[in-house]
DNA sequence: GCCAACGTTGGC
DNA sequence: GCCAACGTTGGC
């Protein structure tokens, strides 16, 4: 399974959002950026990721699960942008900033970190692991 | 609100 | 195909 970021303006569409959708969950459209739709394009169905919340708390804030692998973007004709669906898992028991990513040694080498204008991103199976540890994740 | 960094566009 | 100019993003 692989892990991945996605980045969000919570006063545009935040977690409570998605929560609001349910297992229905939410197309992730709008993105307007070739890598970030080529990592899109890698999900599988099931694969879980994070939601950051750039911004407004500069956190990550939830667990998602990718609900429906890349299709069209509905919010536009241009055939060159697909995207997936994600619905909420759960809450982080505890959010982690990104001050506390940049904190962390084995977090320097995270997208996040080092390219954080990047819409959707991957996330490693340590990076993960460390994640999960700071989100109080068991 | 500013500005640096990045990605995309378009002229040559 | 290069690169300057521009627009957007996101941290501060």
């Amino acid at each position: 399974m692989a892990y991945w970021l996605f980045k969000s303006e919570p006063n545009v569409f935040g977690w409570d959002d998605l929560v609001a959708k349910g297992d229905a969950g939410e197309e992730w459209d709008g993105v307007r950026n070739y890598q970030a739709r080529n990592n899109m394009r890698e999900m599988k169905k099931g694969d879980r990721g994070l939601l950051y919340h750039s911004n407004i708390g500069k956190e990550c804030v939830g667990i998602v699960e990718v609900a429906a692998e890349a299709h069209p973007d509905s919010t536009t004709d241009d055939k060159r942008w697909e995207c997936v669906d994600i619905k909420a898992v759960k809450p982080l028991k505890n959010t982690v900033t990104l001050d506390q990513a940049k904190a962390e040694p084995r977090l320097k080498d995270m997208v996040l970190v080092n390219n954080s204008r990047l819409s959707v991103q991957p996330i490693s199976d340590d990076e993960w692991k460390v994640l999960m540890e700071l989100g109080g994740v068991e």
